[in-house]
DNA sequence: ACCGTTGCGTTCGGAAAGTGAACTCAGCTA
DNA sequence: TAGCTGAGTTCACTTTCCGAACGCAACGGT
């Protein structure tokens, strides 16, 4: 897994960062969501060797993203289902993609498009204040930082409390 | 970089996936947030060898996410700021953040805060409907596949439309 | 003039992670 | 009996990452 040193143990951007930061994990997340279910159809559905599949698929269960849910096709098996906490990456995902569709337009159009299922209308992301609603970027948003705890020297070297 | 494959070629959540997929580059850019701007800087923040510092802040400027902007110091120096493109990547940081707040809090609670500016509010992530302006879960959304246009057999071998 | 320091990288050998291909295993189906 | 299939596992090989050391230009101190 990617590396999460003490500095960042507290960080709730660092911890999922170094989950979904790992290669292929971020795929196989998105996969999921597009309905993909097996072992086989994830390996096929992108270039991913079969040992790196399989650990990926068990760090995710693991971390409670996916679960292992038996089936049976002509004798049992297990499928990987997203589980509540893994259906909540869903803004992840859509923040991503609105970036994407931004930024890195590919020529031909993307490859699927998502709509709501009950009017039609395509699908947004807001990065807004929690009291007054007001839509917000990051030149809005003023941090603080908390007692460091685990800075020997003074604070502030390290990382300049905000300014731009 | 992370590999992307033909069958991604066309997806906005691969492509920006395979760019911050990459180890250490989202936590490049929530230093860059947090107001980091100098190679040192960021290498004493992060436990990221200088070797993958420097190759990492070059392919951020090649990607358009970071400028390089001369300074004085004693001698013309660089910092590394964000762009408008990588100012926009705030949504994703944020989606991350209100993830991981929810599913991996750390004991001491988060080492920093975000606030508006503005009125004090918390800040927060929403996924909405464009047209109804509904709050969206993943369930709430349905894909449709474009056409796959390079795939030479028949349809629906690599990426399953849906179902199952 | 020389020495040490600082900021920003680059280079290098060894460790870790990723890769494709082959192998396993259990229960069909022909 | 032989062959196929889904889901992994094992293995040799390559790529990437790591820490430590080195390079280098412009100071500031002596």
């Amino acid at each position: 897994m990617a590396p999460v040193r003490v500095a960042d143990q507290q960080c709730t951007i660092a911890l999922p960062a170094a989950l979904l930061g790992e290669r292929w994990t971020l795929l196989l997340v998105r996969q999921a969501f597009l309905g993909t279910r097996r072992f086989e159809d994830f390996q096929s559905s992108m270039a991913i060797s079969r040992s790196v599949l399989a650990e990926r698929l068990g760090t995710l269960v693991e971390e409670g993203i996916l679960r292992r849910v038996a089936y049976k096709d002509v004798r049992t098996r297990y499928e990987y289902r997203l589980t509540e906490k893994g259906l909540d990456l869903y803004p992840v995902l859509m923040a991503l993609r609105k970036w994407g569709d931004r930024w890195m337009p590919p020529e031909q159009g993307p490859s699927f498009e998502l709509h709501h299922r009950d009017c039609g209308g395509g699908v947004d992301v807001h990065v807004t204040c929690a009291a007054c609603r007001e839509e917000l970027t990051a030149r809005d948003v003023r941090v603080t930082f908390s007692a460091p705890a685990d800075e020997p020297t003074a604070p502030g070297s390290a990382a300049p409390p905000a300014g731009r």
